[in-house]
DNA sequence: GGTGTATACTTGAGCTAGCAACAATCTAGC
DNA sequence: GCTAGATTGTTGCTAGCTCAAGTATACACC
């Protein structure tokens, strides 16, 4: 294995672990909440009427079905997030974001967004950051799940 | 936040979680041990006579000290690695990869190195690993840490 | 229309790792 | 020397997640 791989992969695994887990700390502290968390709100945010059906939600956020009907008991226990049945397949329900939930996650967002924008542009200029994401983004086996 | 630093921050979140989710299924099915089993014995491979204090190995591999301790607990059942005791200092035993330990190390990164290297050389010129790990490099707090 | 397979979700068991609290040891300053 | 604080490591507790198995529904094909 060639330096340069070896290198790549170091930086992917240290930069990760550091920035997730100074994000992940950040949120629980202010907020009370986890990344994941987070990020199931964002996903439903931004879904057409605040609804996603579980495995999406696994899909996107990248946990396992288990993982996220753990995830949204949480969230739902807290009231941020309910259920609804689809009509139309008695199979899924969906996660929907209730009224509760908007405010918890633009309460969150307003130190969530500025400590990641501080992490990154502290570091990189516009260009940079544009080269870093094509260059991470080609890691990722789907790339529809990115933005842009 | 600016789309830029959005697009950087999901793609290190999606590519740490499918490349490391890959990593540690190839490892465990073929060997029987986990990405992070694996990065404490490399580390232990490189250090002078195969020994490093815990909180040295906790700080390299990106785990508390307590989980530290539970990782060894099960590469010394395994008698990959062994305890010793430091003559200089009470407080510190240093972990110590032994003969086994050493071969099962080199079976290991055999299938690993190559594994990696595809994941990386299938997408990046060498050009681009070196930009690629430029930019994450400038994410983690402390560069000693990165090779090169 | 009945059967077989695929899909959506939940549940139980087990694992990994973090945090907080603790014991043991070292070091600096007096 | 002695005390105060820092450092090293372990342990109890807990959160969060995965895997495997199970249930329920949908759909395709004969």
């Amino acid at each position: 294995m060639s330096p340069q791989v070896l290198s790549a992969w170091l930086g992917l695994l240290r930069s990760h672990a550091e920035l997730t887990r100074a994000m992940n700390a950040q949120l629980v502290a202010e907020h009370g909440i986890t990344l994941n968390d987070y990020d199931v709100m964002v996903n439903l945010e931004n879904a057409p009427g605040g609804a996603l059906r579980r495995v999406d939600l696994a899909d996107r956020v990248l946990l396992t079905a288990s993982g996220i009907t753990r995830l949204l008991e949480g969230l739902e226990r807290a009231g941020w997030v309910c259920k609804r049945a689809c009509d139309s397949d008695g199979r899924v329900t969906y996660a929907v974001l209730t009224d509760a939930g908007y405010e918890k996650l633009k309460e969150a967002s307003r130190t969530h967004h500025e400590d990641i924008g501080r992490m990154f542009t502290d570091h990189f200029s516009e260009q940079e950051l544009d080269e870093l994401s094509e260059l991470l983004g080609r890691l990722v086996s789907d790339p529809r799940c990115m933005p842009g």
